[in-house]
DNA sequence: TTTAGAATTATTGTCGACAAAGTTGCTATT
DNA sequence: AATAGCAACTTTGTCGACAATAATTCTAAA
């Protein structure tokens, strides 16, 4: 799916289910906003009520799925306002991470991330829109984990990542913004390069501002459309 | 437990089990780092494994455990490096939900936070040194419910929070401290009151910093004494 | 006709048993 | 005596059945 890390390997069932229905919910192959019914899914995907259950309940902990007590679960709703909630995670999540890459980025790692930017910097010269997707999530992982705090990692790539990604392939994100965004991801880098903390949070932070203005621009335009 | 919220209102067996097992954990009554064998809380807690496995699943969501596929879970060991990469998290999270607390908190919710912080200078002033604990928390759920971000406050209070408590409580954190964190509440919930987004993020991100090096400091001389 | 209540149906929650994987300890060979 | 491999055992993963709770339908009274 994206370059670097497959580091997810499914060992159990229940890890096997919970990918594919995770995947299935962030395709849209499984409406936003529809009820779960266990013994649908039971069938639907060949395992056990327990096992369905389970991945539902790691489903809940992403964010993906809501469950309610003797009532069941519901995918989440894609709406305005989640999306806002999102990145205001997003942005001071993120932001930190640039901010501890700043510091924790060995130069090795630091040079990796150089070069994984010249190579977007071809797509974009060639102007392949190839860019957009892989390459910001790649781009975004890296300095994540280049973090190196556990909770941290885990939080954005286990948890908000996912909605996320929901978000941006349900309301078809692909738009332009690309040069733009390769300006930031530069200016990010050097910052860390630089070993200049407080710069790379704030540039973070704003290139993650900047992201969701244009993602709402797109969905005002879509609902003007209507 | 703490004043304002009884919120979660445990209906099935696993709720039950989930938060007894958590009260556990942060206590200290099943140890950092040992651990957890289904059948052996089976019996502890009597139930069946079934719902042992969910609020398993459940701890680890928080934080509280982790899991390994076949082999087993156990409770989070407790180390000043998992407390910087804690407190980084918080920083930025509990930063960003006083930002929005400045930006959504009705001027009723406001009025309230403000009583609450006379109550807290009463309790000061008459050195009874209750304070700490409750009212501290008291205070941190307040801003971060008032962000309004329901990420947010699921992240903290579902998840970080449990984690602090148990450094909290496991290192003994009582301290003095007092008069000082007083001081800064009352700056952050002056700046809320301006509607100074900027400054209430800045403040409340520096209060947890302050707090942090103070739990640090005796993490040390806790080490020193052995 | 509408609504309150009871009976029925469907769905989630819990359980004990079995399957599969991991761990431990023994035996045999070098 | 040390180690590799096998066997017994322990623990986690999965399953189908039953219990409890919620949703629905039907009936009866106003």
């Amino acid at each position: 799916m994206n370059s670097i890390f497959e580091t997810e390997q499914a060992v159990t069932s229940a890890d096997k289910t919970f990918i594919k229905m995770r995947g299935d919910i962030v395709e849209g192959n499984i409406v936003a906003g529809s009820k779960l019914s266990e013994a649908e899914l039971s069938t639907k995907y060949q395992v056990s009520r327990a096992v369905i259950r389970e991945a539902i309940n790691r489903l809940a902990t992403c964010h993906l799925v809501e469950r309610k007590a003797n009532i069941g679960a519901r995918v989440v709703g894609l709406s305005p306002e989640g999306l806002v909630e999102l990145y205001q995670v997003r942005e001071s999540l993120e932001g930190m991470a640039a901010r501890l890459a700043a510091k924790n980025m060995s130069v090795d790692e630091i040079g990796q991330l150089k070069e994984l930017l010249n190579q977007h910097y071809e797509k974009v010269e060639g102007s392949e829109s190839y860019y957009q997707e892989a390459g910001d999530v790649d781009f975004h992982y890296r300095i994540i984990l280049g973090s190196k705090n556990s909770h941290l990692i885990s939080l954005l790539l286990n948890g908000i990542y996912h909605l996320v990604r929901m978000y941006r392939v349900q309301l078809g994100m692909a738009g332009p913004r690309v040069s733009t965004a390769f300006d930031e991801h530069k200016n990010i880098v050097s910052a860390i390069s630089n070993r200049d903390e407080e710069l790379a949070e704030m540039l973070m932070r704003r290139h993650i501002t900047y992201s969701m203005r244009n993602i709402q621009t797109k969905l005002t335009n879509e609902k003007n459309r209507r």
